[in-house]
DNA sequence: CGCTCTCTTGAGTCCATTCAACTGGTGTGG
DNA sequence: CCACACCAGTTGAATGGACTCAAGAGAGCG
């Protein structure tokens, strides 16, 4: 499976500053959207021993390519980072943007990675390595990682069900409310959308071409829906965009 | 979130029955797809404690519905388990069909399951009690669920690209191949796909209509490339399958 | 100023959806 | 035993929307 995957490296491999940063987690500004929330100080401190931080990752800086061995799974700290999958025709598929709080780096069957990741824009990241799992059990946070990875996988299958809406703009609306309702979690206005990612980037995930997007876009933009620029999206009628994105809406 | 989830008791919820089996593992048919697969003997008999059996559950008994409090997270042990969501409008999104060694009954954010999780067949589950996730840490097998967990988003993530697919006979050809993948790695036949689901609950899963998944199916029967009743799915050509779902070939 | 890259807008084609009719199997009741 | 209804699935015809190809607009940069 993972001899498969194509990783063409478009911006050459990085290796990210490890720094071990033992008290990194008391003083994070997204705390409280990450494993740590539910810590008290003791666990915190014991927590950051476990957690390695990669500081000031580069936009455009890769973390990793699919079909590379995995050792760590990743927590945003700051910034936003979009994993990608690359098939053998050379068509990539943008599979997720994380936010802070948010875990990526999921180990593939062959304990490789199955998708690549880059940030969007100056980013952090804390590592998490596997080996650490249970030593982070022995402080009583295992199941907290667990609780974490399900919320994870919820969003995956709010994206999923996005997905299968056929109309481009019930996908984009739906889009708008989920990342929304994250941004809510992390203490942010839903209501303004960071986009740092491409029109391209956007559309690959949300399985429409360009043009149509483009189109979406306008439309809801003239409508007076939403505002957008290549930086973010203004929400401007949060309510309309409910409905036109309803399927999603569980 | 939860509130806004219904859950329509079509089938009337039945408790399932619950046992203590302190020595199931060591002999569970599915055993090598499972957590235990990298378990030593003694390591065996701890996870047996650790997880519950259900035994039996019937065809179309439900283990649990959407928007109720989660405690434990299932393992299918055998058959198939179907899980779904219904949104306000009544519309019914399926979500996930999960095979021997899978995990569902992820805990959504507010404690309560996100989806509705139904047997499609006379299955057999272990429950995994989210307490008792740190238990396993103690005998060194956090990591090993972690590692499960990553597996089954590997999953997800590749019906996300699949759904991408804008032709109907793309996604099903998709969806034929992967899930050949996943049963080979059950030591089963990836030629032989079980199908205890209906054509609704397919297309469903697929995002296509009822009858779109009809015309597919009809048109790579008469093309010999597979062999399609009630029950099952025989592929007859892989290679044409994988051309043709060939973008979600990662 | 001209180049490049990203995004927008336009016109035509194709395919999935929709609505509808039909088939086949199952079960029920007279 | 037959007739009937009912449900799951198949097939048909017409519509609409997303895709494709193509050209234009705008920003950023040397």
């Amino acid at each position: 499976m993972c001899a498969e995957l194509l990783y063409l490296p478009e911006t050459r491999r990085v290796p990210p500053s490890r720094r071990a940063a033992s008290h990194r987690c008391r003083v994070c500004p997204t705390r409280q959207a990450c494993l740590a929330a539910q810590s008290d100080p003791q666990q915190l401190a014991q927590l950051s021993e476990i957690f390695q931080c990669v500081e000031a990752v580069a936009a455009g800086e890769h973390l990793y390519y699919a079909g590379t061995p995995a050792q760590v799974q990743y927590h945003v700290r700051s910034g936003m980072v979009k994993t990608y999958v690359i098939n053998a025709e050379g068509d990539e598929f943008v599979t997720g943007f994380y936010i802070p709080g948010e875990i990526f780096g999921h180990v593939h069957v062959g304990g490789c990675y199955g998708e690549s990741a880059v940030a969007l824009e100056t980013a952090s990241v804390c590592e998490l390595s596997l080996d650490a799992v249970n030593d982070m059990a022995e402080v009583g946070l295992a199941s907290v990682l667990v609780r974490q990875l399900a919320a994870n996988a919820g969003i995956e299958t709010r994206h999923q069900i996005n997905l299968k809406q056929t109309s481009s703009q019930a996908r984009f609306a739906g889009f708008c409310v989920g990342m929304g309702e994250r941004l809510r979690r992390l203490g942010r206005s839903p209501l303004h959308i960071p986009t740092p990612m491409s029109r391209t980037d956007l559309a690959s995930y949300l399985g429409m071409t360009l043009e149509s997007l483009s189109r979406v876009i306008s439309k809801l933009q003239a409508a007076g829906v939403i505002l957008a620029n290549r930086e973010r999206i203004e929400v401007l009628q949060e309510d309309t965009l409910k409905t036109l994105g309803i399927h999603a809406n569980v």
